[in-house]
DNA sequence: CATTGATATGAATCCTACG
DNA sequence: ACGTAGGATTCATATCAAT
């Protein structure tokens, strides 16, 4: 295990206890940093009772934008430092107030956006005086550390859970409220902006395996260490305030593991790579034999060169195949048929063959 | 009229061009910048065909986030002197490759945002690849020059847009296609971002009044002088490509002028101001007459002190209603009546008579 | 128990003309 | 510039009480 704190919450300042963790360890964070709001005065509802925000919360004062900047910057260095050189991404939320200046921070220090997510709310707080467009969302920004850095990504899960179509960048999800809003002992919100438990789902599915380590620098009321748990991820998390770590690793310690395909990732699991030859290999398919191109007359001659021979030169099945199309590229398994007993068989029925007897 | 350039185009250099127009003398911008585009080679869609995307266009090309930054902060500055000081505002698009380096620039100058909305596509491009997720919008920034600069925002006609509910920062709009969609005499796409005209509807009709004069820096085919000519808002263009001047000066000439409720603003037409005392001296409420609470018993009498006595303490009708309803603040004119002819009459309803008595 | 209605509440840069 | 008072302004959802 590369990493001594997984597994447990660190208190004390972000920053300091970021700088204690290892270079290159970390698979994935997930920050909600503070969103240096600039609340005037109080906001009453319509009918005359106070709206309670965010307001007077010491943990969102900064001086001015350069200062929330600095701050940012060195978080999100050290963040650059800890995640893993080949495989590992970031996601951090804001809104309006701040997600801009953490974008063009994340592109200044060499992080890759991969994408901006759109969390539209299904409820979100309307604009009581009318002196806007009702802010209905907040934004969260998917970045690899650097331009190089491969990212997982379970494109096929997160296709299944959204109905089989392609997931968009936009999640319309309610904000945390009723049971799942974790309330202190006088019944009221303990956290000014706990988030909901099917955002983190969305996030640890997506770009994680089973496994990998999600460190979460600000970690409040600990939804992103419990929801990790939950999916048979580990966490590590740093938070400041006693509190809210109390309440946390109550939470973490009643979450149940669960284990479904959507963990494992299921669907997006790779498929061993069959190099053509291998079935030649294994006698599904002879040398010397014809190999017709898409059902028809057309064919090319199974060689031990390139596999495929056609009017005297030789190609993989992919190239040959592209050639055939009149396409830049094509996939040689789609289109290849070899005639047994007097049969038209799809080579990627016997690959299909081939990986079940190796699996 | 402030402005030479009215209703008319210039054609070269934006910030060159920028220059020339007058300080304090725009009511509103809208700028579709270059897009900082970073796709690597070619994207290929699935089937082979190439996917003719914006990455071949000349303008397209910045060095670096650097220039492109310096590039912007050159346009937005000129922006922010060229707008009125009293009552005006900015709009922005731009997608996830800029748009977080236009938000903090912004913000740097001085801008003060006013929402950050969402263009939802209703029909977006797919991803190809299955490497991320779909990019399924466009970010719109709105933002005042600064802090303190008042700006239209006609709050009442988006909300009946938007069928009697409140407006949110996420407009679901499909993309300019089909007879909407400029062609060159090939019968190419004329640009590869071409707006859609209910964009541009939306944001003139919910921040600009008639009459108003609107700049577009980047106008392209003149989606937007288009749609402010129709809805009898003057324009001013500035592109630099003579073949897009060229359409664009056609599409205006062709462009109706329409003129409804929307396009006027009628439903955000201020309403006259009414002291309560002008009920008093114009005799609809008389001088010593009880005022009832809410139709309940509990009752003040009119004075002329601040027009209510309870409890031998003067208030105003609204500070003495948000004291019996215990709140912070009440509009009175939702709970006083008086009583005429044995029946509660609401003043407000007084106060609809005054208002057609004096308008 | 099912249905209806009242009440509470969510990361909020939330008023402005007049004197 | 600043204080004061007139007056305009809310949506989806969960919970809980009442019927």
């Amino acid at each position: 295990m590369k990493n001594n704190y997984i597994n447990s919450i660190l208190q004390g300042d972000c920053i300091e206890k970021l700088k204690l963790i290892e270079s290159n360890s970390i698979d994935l964070i997930f920050a909600d940093p503070p969103y240096n709001m600039q609340i005037q005065g109080e906001l009453t509802r319509v009918n005359g009772s106070n709206f309670n925000g965010v307001s007077n919360e010491s943990w969102d004062k900064f001086d001015s934008i350069k200062a929330y900047k600095d701050f940012c910057r060195k978080w999100l260095i050290e963040c650059q430092r800890i995640l893993k050189n080949k495989n590992s991404s970031i996601w951090i939320i804001g809104s309006y107030q701040n997600i801009y200046i953490i974008g063009d921070l994340l592109q200044e220090l060499g992080f890759w956006l991969i994408n901006d997510i759109i969390w539209k709310k299904s409820n979100p707080t309307p604009n009581f005086r009318g002196t806007k467009f009702t802010n209905a969302q907040e934004t969260l920004l998917w970045a690899t550390p650097n331009k190089k850095t491969k990212y997982t990504f379970n494109y096929k899960t997160m296709k299944n859970i959204n109905n089989g179509k392609q997931m968009t960048s936009i999640w319309e999800l309610p904000v945390a409220s009723g049971s799942e809003r974790l309330k202190d002992i006088d019944g009221n919100k303990l956290h000014q902006t706990q988030k909901p438990e099917k955002l983190l789902y969305n996030i640890i599915i997506s770009s994680t395996k089973k496994g990998d380590t999600i460190l979460d620098p600000f970690l409040g009321t600990g939804t992103t260490a419990t929801i990790s748990k939950k999916l048979g991820r580990n966490y590590i998390g740093i938070e400041q305030d006693k509190k809210y770590i109390h309440y946390a690793e109550q939470r973490i310690k009643n979450q149940v593991v669960i284990d479904d395909d959507y963990v494992n990732a299921v669907l997006d699991k790779k498929l061993v790579r069959v190099p053509f030859k291998k079935l030649i290999e294994e006698g599904f398919i002879d040398k010397n034999e014809y190999i017709y191109f898409n059902k028809t007359e057309e064919y090319a001659v199974i060689s031990d060169v390139k596999e495929l021979l056609y009017n005297g030169k030789h190609y993989s099945i992919h190239s040959l195949a592209g050639i055939l199309k009149g396409l830049e590229r094509a996939n040689g398994w789609d289109y290849w048929y070899v005639k047994h007993n007097n049969k038209y068989i799809s080579i990627d029925h016997y690959r299909k063959l081939y990986r079940e007897k190796y699996s």
